[in-house]
DNA sequence: CAGAAAATGTAGCCATAGCTATATTTATTA
DNA sequence: TAATAAATATAGCTATGGCTACATTTTCTG
């Protein structure tokens, strides 16, 4: 049996990720249906201030995950897009296993978008197979 | 539909709670195993240095869910024994749905521990159906 | 095209949760 | 019981992600 402080370190690991990835998830998003993801829309998206969302940007940025000039829109880095489309493919297989399991849309939109970040592959495997049987 | 944001928020939400959650539960879980919890087991237990765990149980203490006097062990408040029992209780709910689903007790346990912060009521009941059902 | 509005950026604040190093207190043991 | 070991506490640092207020730049519009 594994050390009960391996589990708590891999939600803190987990945590260490999930807003870079929710963010590159929804900047793809923006791209993918405005062409462009500029600040405003980010910060809209996710309820924040637009001075989190810039400041958070400039972290993607120095860690390679995205790319802008100055006062322009952002784009994805090959290493960002990378984790955008595997994150969306893990949000969306989380998702419609809430479905499934029976629950409204708004419920499994909300409880997705905390899930998502702490589903190891072999669960999301379960997830995946559970989807297909139904 | 509820605003995109909405879940966003609720994630952010979950995430001011869940470490105080897990601090509960585990002072919970030493004071029914040894009788007491001191500041090393519980840094032991979450794989972490002591003074963050000193640090973290200062704040809880003020927040009102912990009591203790300088150098001794740890004890619950009634506030943080309701808080203590609700997630011991949530927890073992998603503990074995993971199980159930087919997942190996290893990483049920390490996926409980991060998944059971995102779970709302509505998702819970399902879960717990689920079980009941197996 | 000038002025207003919108978007972006910066500064400075707070809270949280990590860490190491060191001080203090309590507990063990020789 | 005195010395040592263990546990607790404190200080001071880092990183992250919130916020508001304000400065700057770009965009829109009359
Ligand atoms: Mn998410
Ligand atoms: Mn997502
Ligand atoms: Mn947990
Ligand atoms: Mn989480």
């Amino acid at each position: 049996m594994l050390k009960k402080s391996m589990s708590f370190s891999k939600v803190r690991n987990a945590h260490k990720t999930e807003n870079t990835e929710d963010y590159l998830e929804l900047i793809a998003e923006l791209l993918n249906s405005k062409g462009e993801a500029r600040i405003v829309d980010i910060a809209e998206s996710l309820g924040i201030a637009q001075a989190t969302a810039n400041k958070t940007i400039q972290r993607l940025q120095t860690q390679g995950f995205v790319k802008r000039e100055p006062y322009r829109s952002i784009f994805l880095t090959f290493k960002g897009q990378k984790i955008a489309s595997e994150s969306k493919k893990r949000h969306n297989i989380v998702f419609n296993f809430l479905l499934n399991l029976g629950l409204d849309k708004n419920t499994a939109s909300e409880d997705a978008e905390g899930i998502e970040h702490h589903v190891s592959k072999k669960t999301l495997r379960k997830m995946d197979n559970f989807n297909s049987k139904k």
